[in-house]
Formats: C-alpha cells, sequence, structure tokens
DNA sequence: AATTTAGTACTAATTTATTAGGAGTGTCAA
DNA sequence: TTGACACTCCTAATAAATTAGTACTAAATT
C-alpha cells in the first residue's frame, strides 16, 4: 500500500499558496484566485481541498458570518522549510551540500542573489 | 483527472539509485539490494518498477543469458538536476534564492561545507 | 528425465490524489 | 415571499502510484 503523504501534495500547495498571500480567507475567495490560472476549476473542489488541509492540520477554520474563513496554523516559511528538508531526505539522501553546490553551479542566479547568500554564510559560521 | 508524473516518483527514484549505483542490473540484483531496507518488498514489485521506468525511458533493457539486463539512460546528475528544478518551480515558482537562503540557514552545515559553497560563488561570480 | 529454481508477461487489488456533482439549508434582494 | 445565490455535507468517479499474485517457460540440478 502506498503511505499518505505527510507534507503538502501539488495541489495543496497550490491552495496554501493562495491562503497564505491572503492570510484568512473564504472558500468564494480561494475558488477566484485560483480561476485566474485555472478557469474551469470548480467550487467544490476548492473545498474539498480546504476541508483535506483542516484535516491535515494545515488550517484551522472558523464560523464568520454565513461562511467558515481559513486560517493558516503554521507560517509559511516553516512548512516551506519541512518540504525542502523531506525533497533533501528522499533525493540527497539527507544532505544538503549537494543540492546547494548543484543549485549555484546550474541556476542562474544575479551577483546580488549570490552576494545575499554568501553573506547568509557568513553569519552562519 | 491527475496528470501523470513527468519526473521520478518515489518508489521509482529508490530503484533508480540502485541501478546507477551498479551501473547496470537485472531484477535479481535491484531485489536484493531493496530488501536490504525493505526485507518484504516482492519480487514482482520489482520487476513492475523496471518495466514502468523502461517506459517511461529512464532504463532501457537488452537481453543478456536468460534475464534481461537493466541500463539507465541518463547519467544520475542529469536527472537529479531536473527534479531538482521541478521542485524549484512547484515550490519556489521557479527562483532558486529563497530556496538556497533556506537551505544554508536551515540545515546544518559543516564549516567545510559552507567553505565549499562559498567557493563555488566565487567561481561563478 | 523429473523436479526445483529463476525469470517473464499479464493481470489486478488497494490506496492516494484529484476533481466534482447533488441534496439540503439559509440569506438576501426584488 | 419567492427565486437566486452561496454555502455545507456527503458521496463518488477517475487516474496514478504502489504492491503483488498467477501462469507460463526455460534452465539447472539431482
Amino acid at each position: 500500500m502506498r503511505r499518505k503523504s505527510r507534507t503538502l501534495t501539488d495541489r495543496e500547495l497550490d491552495v496554501m499558496k493562495i491562503v497564505w498571500k491572503l492570510d484568512t480567507a473564504t472558500v468564494r475567495q480561494v475558488h477566484e484566485l485560483m480561476r485566474i490560472r485555472e478557469p474551469k476549476v470548480a467550487y467544490t473542489t476548492v473545498m474539498t481541498l480546504l476541508k483535506i488541509l483542516e484535516e491535515k492540520r494545515y488550517l484551522e477554520r472558523t464560523p464568520q458570518g454565513r461562511a467558515y474563513v481559513y486560517a493558516p496554523t503554521r507560517p509559511r516559511a516553516e512548512v516551506i522549510t519541512d518540504m525542502v528538508k523531506e525533497f533533501v531526505d528522499r533525493v540527497f539522501n539527507g544532505s544538503a551540500q549537494p543540492l546547494l553546490l548543484s543549485l549555484v553551479k546550474s541556476q542562474d542566479l544575479s551577483e546580488e542573489d549570490l552576494d545575499e547568500i554568501a553573506q547568509a554564510i557568513r553569519e552562519s559560521e
């Protein structure tokens, strides 16, 4: 059997990105923003995703007026850090260093970007 | 409907790691190495995975003796680079810089690792 | 030669992920 | 007040991912 994903699936991440941006959001708000990129997505699909995210404890909801308002339970940066960690574990067997080297070498980074990273390194040491 | 993953799934990656390590491999060889970590995995499961990887053109096979020998069609580094790129696209909307910063800050890197990255940055500039 | 061993092809069951429909309820404006 | 609308809950269909069984064949061993 397949084990359930502990982190966010592709689709769940799409939704979370929108909620993080809005801070708190109703189904309608998420649906409307999502329709900008995917005009065909159904309202109930978004609803289902929000419900799953609530079950997974990424969101919590409170009744407000006639709708529920969903809010993230954890800050974006923290969840993303977890996702990076899982990716590093899975693909690089836990060592981040090869990934870093690969990124510095293969991705096109501006001089400012590189400076900023160099700065972060100095601060870590 | 769900769209088929263009890159490697978790399980496929497990298999590819073994084949890359062995250079070329039979079903049996992969099965045996895989059983070290997961004693319960069935021979036919490994077989199915290798077949899928052949269909996805990550492996090609040639008859050798009474078995098939599977070989990677693309070098490990190249495939991993694609996976990193896809991850960056998906999670960071395509910009590698936030990922790099997050890695430098959150993962425990040794001083040597950081030096090496700083060196790579100097070479890029 | 007969039996055990190892391999392949075909098939399939289960779980997760993704998407959405339908029934029912309450609200608000014309 | 009644129809349009928005929302919730429950249900379900489809596809992909994961795992493995069955049947058959060929080779090797006794």
